[in-house]
RNA sequence: GCCGGCGUAGCUCAGAGGUAGAGCAACGGUUUCGUAAACCGUAGGCCGAGGGUUCGAAUCCCCCCGCCGGCUCCA
């Protein structure tokens, strides 16, 4: 917080200032995340008056308000919640000052004594200084650096949301408590907005969307986390697998077909069973021998011998390189596939079309010599940046994942940090912003990573660039270098879209469901007035379907007004309104999505109209 | 996987030990209408699955499965 620059003015060093400021010490972003700090400490204090036994964790402010972890002698309940909501208002109207302190850190064992979490905060903490700040309000005191507004009653309009297990330091080897947050605003009006932008991000959920727009669906018949592609999905995850083989057939990739399965052998070589195993589906092996007998082998043992669902390409792939010889004349060399993976992902994490079992990804892994890492790089970057701007999404973020400690990574410093660097070069020369995030990379090296966040904020990986430092040596691929030395090549795996699941739940929250004409699985709809518009609007729909776009007739007997309000709650980008003067004239009345009346035009208008926004993949209409 | 919540018609939801309901959607008929909802009617259900308690279970208990929120994970 000291180096927020509207602090400059602020005497940051007077410990009581940092502690507890008033209103005109600091400025607003900061009051606020005072005001949330503070709310937490409430929290905590009226949680404790209500389970003297419980044990509480940490509550520090967050982006919509607050938290605080407890360890509480039962689960709270939906109406716990109201409780103690009305305590902490109570609390509040009481006017508690908020007094901060600094105590030697053998008192604070002390006052501490009964709170584990804070012993093992006060451990942590003492290493770096001699006195820990304490913060006093009421009859209750925390552990806290401090950060607090000056008494209870300047804390702005909250509500309590939701309770949520939470690992103690986000271990999951770590006891699990119970975390209550809530939501703070500076005034109500912002709280209140912010629960309406809550419920805004709802509709747009890609969930919902692809129920009611009848795009995709699950079953438990079928299996969690497989989705099932409705006709209308369908056409729109076509269309987007078209722009990428368009793409990439004119950057000199060349599509393979590996299928679904192969033997765990390869697995084990590629290093995927020892890193990855507990995320593939388990082995399968020949029917009849999983009598369940007790002496029968391990089953790692028989893992070579069995057959795994793919969970990624990479090795089927460089096995397909082995299948000859190859000069270094040949590389680039761009193997792309379009077909689905599956990873048994855990029942917790599924979501909707965001996290799946089986997902299919726009998938390539490049060999190149080690001299075509920067220039091969520049290239995918300049692929992922042309497919974002033709779906017209710049909201996106990089990471640049590094390798961090621990034993998961292959131990080559040299190539590291060559991969490392030509990724980082050619992030900059494309003049891309990034985060560097140690410890992120995979077992075989570094990656570049784009994020986008959905409609409720949650961040999805969809592009990666990754730079493959080890598995090709481990399968044993080589090319022919111009001296005559067979060399190792450097293999870039990248996905665009990442995968085509994943993908198109977030296209669906991005447009809110209102696909560009490009993408719409109805382009437009006829919608004739009466009975005797049918057959103009039938030639009309027929005439525009030979054009190659995807048109419907709304024949069914309802009025018209009807079916512009189901033509638009379809989101279909054009509704072509027919009647007399219509039939009479040849044309149509076109009314955009967007309640606009384009009024009437003629046919081969309206046909030049759509097969262009087609063409050029705009994005439109809105 | 873990913690909590929730599963009743395609959707949104009532029903809380005693004969399963409404609106919208669907389907049939009437109507043929100028830019976001015409009218009448019909049908629709192993109340998520299995087990238990009870004379009797959508309702109470157990156990699965699935969904939602969060945590952890995410090649």
């Amino acid at each position: 917080m000291a180096d927020d620059p509207y602090d400059a003015g602020v005497a940051t060093d007077d410990g009581d200032a940092a502690g507890v400021a008033s209103r005109d010490e600091v400025d607003e972003a900061e009051w606020l995340r005072r005001m949330r700090h503070s709310a937490a400490h409430v929290l905590a204090q009226v949680v404790l008056q209500m389970f003297p036994e419980g044990k509480i964790a940490i509550g520090p402010p967050i982006d919509t308000g607050f938290y605080y972890d407890f360890d509480l002698p039962r689960p709270l309940t939906p109406e716990d919640l109201s409780d103690i909501q009305k305590r902490m208002r109570k609390e509040m109207r009481r006017n508690h000052r908020f007094i901060w302190d600094e105590i030697p850190v053998d008192e604070a064992r002390e006052r501490f004594a009964d709170q584990p979490f804070k012993q093992e905060l006060i451990d942590q903490f003492s290493g770096d200084s001699d006195t820990l700040g304490i913060c006093t309000h009421a009859e209750f005191t925390d552990l806290c650096r401090g950060g607090h507004v000056e008494s209870t009653k300047q804390i702005g309009p909250f509500r309590l949301t939701n309770v949520a297990g939470a690992y103690w330091r986000g271990n999951e080897n770590r006891p699990q408590l119970q975390r209550v947050y809530g939501a703070l605003f500076a005034t109500r009006e912002e709280l209140d907005a912010h629960f309406a932008r809550i419920e805004e991000a709802q509709r747009r959920d890609h969930r919902r969307l692809g129920r009611d727009l009848e795009l995709f669906t699950f079953s438990e018949l079928v299996g969690a986390g497989v989705p099932l592609l409705l006709p209308d999905g369908a056409v729109i995850r076509q269309e987007m697998e078209r722009l990428i083989r368009e793409l990439q057939d004119a950057r000199g990739y060349s599509e393979v077909w590996t299928g679904h399965v192969a033997r765990g052998e390869l697995f084990r070589r590629s290093g995927h069973l020892d890193n990855y195993g507990d995320v593939m589906f388990p082995a399968m092996r020949e029917s009849g021998r999983e009598s369940g007998h007790e002496h029968s082998d391990s089953a790692d043992e028989n893992d070579s011998e069995a057959y795994f669902l793919k969970p990624m390409n990479c090795p089927v792939h460089m096995t397909l390189y082995n299948n000859s010889l190859h000069s270094y004349r040949e590389l680039p060399l761009r193997y792309a596939e379009y077909t689905t993976l599956y990873r048994y992902e855990k029942s917790g994490q599924l979501s909707g079309l965001t996290r799946v079992r089986s997902l299919t990804q726009d998938d390539c892994h490049i060999f190149i010599t080690p001299e075509q890492i920067s220039e091969e790089v520049s290239n995918v970057l300049e692929l992922v940046q042309t497919l974002f701007q033709t779906y017209g999404m710049p909201n996106f973020r990089y990471d640049l994942s590094l390798p961090g400690e621990g034993g998961k990574y292959v131990d080559n410093p040299e190539a590291w940090s060559t991969a490392v660097s030509a990724l980082r070069n050619a992030l900059d020369d494309a003049g891309i912003d990034y985060v560097e995030q140690e410890g992120e990379a995979a077992f075989y090296g570094p990656k570049a990573d784009l994020f986008v966040s959905d409609a409720m904020g949650r961040e999805w990986q969809l592009s990666t660039i990754q730079l493959d430092l080890i598995q090709p040596a481990r399968l044993g691929c080589v090319y022919v270098a111009d001296d005559g030395e067979r060399r190792t090549p450097v293999v870039i795996h990248r996905a665009i879209h990442g995968s085509f699941e994943r993908f198109l739940g977030i296209l669906i929250e991005h447009y809110a469901g209102a696909f560009p004409l490009w993408l719409a699985p109805i382009q437009a709809r006829c919608v004739p007035i009466a009975d005797r518009h049918l057959d103009w609007a039938h030639e009309i729909a027929a005439d525009l379907r030979a054009a190659g776009l995807r048109v419907d007739v709304d024949d069914g007997n309802e009025r018209m007004q009807a079916k512009i309000r189901n033509g638009q709650r379809r989101k279909i980008p054009y509704l072509l309104v027919i009647g007399d003067r219509e039939v009479e004239a040849g044309a149509a009345a076109v009314r955009v999505r967007n309640g606009e009346d384009l009024g009437a035009m003629p046919l081969d208008e309206i046909r030049e109209m759509l097969t262009e926004l087609k063409r050029s993949r705009a994005i439109q209409p809105a």
